[in-house]
DNA sequence: GGATGTGAATAGGTTCACAGCG
DNA sequence: CGCTGTGAACCTATTCACATCC
């Protein structure tokens, strides 16, 4: 099997969640363009995803909510959950801790340079010194990082995290990173998101 | 000209925040390749792209920092900026209005459904409640909305806003939003985006 | 010589369209 | 029938490679 494709595993992660919601709400049964009409896709889409995974449905009864969902489980998920640390406790990084905690993927450490910010509890995180940042993810065996630090900081605190061993990085500072090949970052360049909007959305007004 | 794509946006917004550092610094030209280093792409990505804008540099100097810097501007930047509102004042909504107050694209305004968090000013910006929406994006001139609200609320929030001339969404609800063709969204599902991270972190582990 | 600008080649992702099945 | 699974076609994006220019 080759490689998933990085947009492919974004469309499996929303359609667990749509699957998730299905089963509470006791659905059994999807078709490929049920997904895909809450997705904002086309069934055709939908259904290469799922073949990414392995799971095949029936013609006639679509796909199994349930199994679906575990299978899309089986794929994202590791056997036990990478650990989780957020870097950069200001206004961001809280929205972000408070945005995470209590998920499934839930932040096990949080760090920041500011005395003030550390040593403490954040929306039930423990928040460490960034001293302590090697130590910690050693121990608590963690594998991914939300980084959101100034942009100055943003490259020197990765090379740390990955020198600690962290394998996957959500960065969120506006600089693209340099992460060596066995280590994956994306980065969500909220200005660059926002410039992009405003384009858009000025090519689609009456008089551009 | 043809339609200039959305990587290609992104590629130029980050791009002419490059070339403001180096202007602050006296640098007067760049080459693709420098660009491209900073960047994380190619020179032969950072060419094309800055032949989208319709800039051309000269053979032995490459680009004049100012003079590209200026051409983007032209291509990204409305004559008259966009008026950019956000919607949710929760903690995220907060964080994204201290994120973008004080810079070039502003927030002119927000809103929220909840009265404590409504006529009073956060991080300089005025805080507005649902009902006066449609009468403060028209008298604002506001056609960029910021989504910050749940996700059961964002369909419903996103055509308000729609309703009331917004022509681009930067949402933030883990949703996929229904639109009209004249509007563009484009959504940041931070849930999704830290799956997937943790999915090619997991990936690149010594032991998957 | 060492840049840019760009046609052509390639890679990557999406959609079509249809065989096959229950 | 109306669905899934999938080879093939298509479309988009990136990279190559080289003519061109200072």
């Amino acid at each position: 099997m080759s490689e998933i494709s990085s947009k492919t595993i974004s469309r499996l992660s929303l359609y667990r969640r749509i699957l998730r919601g299905l089963q509470s709400e006791r659905v059994q049964q999807v078709y490929s363009h049920d997904l895909a009409r809450v997705c904002r896709t086309t069934p055709a889409q939908v259904r290469r995803d799922i073949m990414a995974v392995g799971y095949s449905g029936s013609p006639r009864r679509g796909y199994d909510v349930g199994e679906l969902a575990r299978s899309i489980a089986d794929l994202l998920d590791a056997p036990e959950d990478l650990g989780i640390a957020l870097v950069g406790i200001g206004n961001l990084g809280r929205a972000l801790l408070s945005y995470f905690m209590g998920r499934r993927l839930t932040i096990r450490a949080a760090f920041d340079q500011d005395a003030e910010k550390t040593n403490r509890v954040l929306h039930g995180c423990r928040c460490y010194a960034m001293s302590e940042l090697p130590a910690i993810v050693s121990a608590q065996e963690i594998r991914v990082a939300i980084l959101a630090v100034p942009a100055a900081q943003a490259q020197d605190v990765a090379d740390h995290l990955l020198q600690a061993g962290v394998r996957g990085l959500l960065n969120f500072a506006p600089v693209p990173l340099r992460v060596p090949a066995d280590a994956y970052v994306e980065t969500i360049d909220l200005a660059v998101a926002l410039e992009k909007v405003a384009f858009f959305a000025r090519q689609r007004s009456p008089v551009p």
